[in-house]
DNA sequence: GCGACAG
DNA sequence: ATCTTGTCGC
C-alpha cells in the first residue's frame, strides 16, 4: 500500500507495477487548450539497434510555426524494459529524459511518436512524458492501440472520433489522401482540438508530420552509424 | 480459451 | 521497432 510516492521516479519496475503506476499517474494528467502561439516545438523518437540491446533516443527542436530546425540531441542507452503493448513509455522515457538534459533550447511543446490518452488506462507515452517533464505533450501514433471509430474517408484533412469505453480519447486523422490515418490524442497540458490542430499544421508533403519525420530520420541514422543531417 | 496489441 | 525484394502507383 501507499506505493504512489515510492514508484513516482523509478523506472526499474515490473510490468505489473508499471500498470499500477499508470493508473495513479493518469489522474494527474491535465487536459486544457494548448495555445498555438508558442515558439519552440520538440519532436521525440527512438530507434533500436539490431539485437535489441541498445536504443538511440532523439529529440529535435523546431522554431514554430515555420518548423525550421534548431537543434538535435541524442543518447545511446541500453534497453531496460521489454516491449509490452500499453507499457511503451517505461521502455522509452528513461532515454528520452537523458536526451532532454542535453537540450539547450527550452521547448514549449512535445510531439510524441505514440499514443497520449488513446491508451487502455488513458496514459500513453505522450501523457507520461508530458507529466514527467511538466511540459505540454501531444501524441501522434501511426497505428491504433485501442478504441473504436467509424469508417474514415481517406481524404486529406478528414478525421473521426476515437472512442474508448464510450469516451472520446482521440481522433483518427487522414493527413494525406489515400494513406493510412494517424491516431492523435492529447498527452498533457493539451486537449483534443488543439492537439489535432498542432499535428495538422505539422503535416507537409508526407503522411508523417515533418517534426516526427526529422526525428525518426535522425534516430535511424544513428542506428546505422551514419551522420545526422 | 481466443484474438488484439503504440514502438 | 527490426528483419527484408520487388513492385504497384502517382
Amino acid at each position: 500500500m501507499g506505493s504512489g510516492q515510492d514508484l513516482r521516479h523509478r523506472w526499474d519496475l515490473s510490468p505489473r507495477e508499471a500498470v499500477q503506476l499508470q493508473k495513479e499517474l493518469a489522474r494527474k494528467v491535465v487536459l486544457q487548450p494548448l495555445p498555438l502561439d508558442f515558439d519552440v516545438l520538440a519532436a521525440a523518437d527512438l530507434s533500436y539497434f539490431k539485437g535489441g540491446t541498445y536504443l538511440a533516443a532523439v529529440i529535435v527542436t523546431f522554431r514554430w510555426p515555420d518548423l525550421s530546425p534548431i537543434e538535435t540531441v541524442h543518447v545511446k542507452a541500453p534497453v531496460k524494459f521489454p516491449y509490452v503493448p500499453g507499457l511503451l513509455s517505461f521502455r522509452e522515457i528513461p532515454a528520452l529524459l537523458e536526451a532532454f538534459q542535453r537540450l539547450r533550447t527550452r521547448p514549449d511543446v512535445f510531439l510524441c511518436d505514440g499514443q497520449g490518452l488513446a491508451h487502455p488506462r488513458k496514459f500513453g507515452l505522450a501523457c507520461h512524458l508530458g507529466l514527467v517533464l511538466d511540459f505540454p505533450a501531444v501524441g501522434c501514433a501511426k497505428s491504433r492501440l485501442c478504441g473504436e471509430h467509424p469508417p474514415l474517408e481517406l481524404r486529406k484533412g478528414h478525421s473521426v472520433p476515437l472512442v474508448l469505453n464510450g469516451e472520446r480519447v482521440g481522433s483518427v486523422y487522414c493527413s494525406r489522401t489515400g494513406v493510412k490515418p494517424l491516431y492523435i490524442s492529447p498527452g498533457h497540458l493539451a486537449d483534443l482540438p488543439s492537439s489535432e490542430e498542432l499535428v495538422s499544421r505539422c503535416v507537409g508533403r508526407f503522411r508523417i508530420p515533418e517534426p516526427l519525420r526529422r526525428a525518426h530520420a535522425a534516430a535511424t541514422a544513428l542506428r546505422e552509424g551514419r551522420a545526422l543531417t
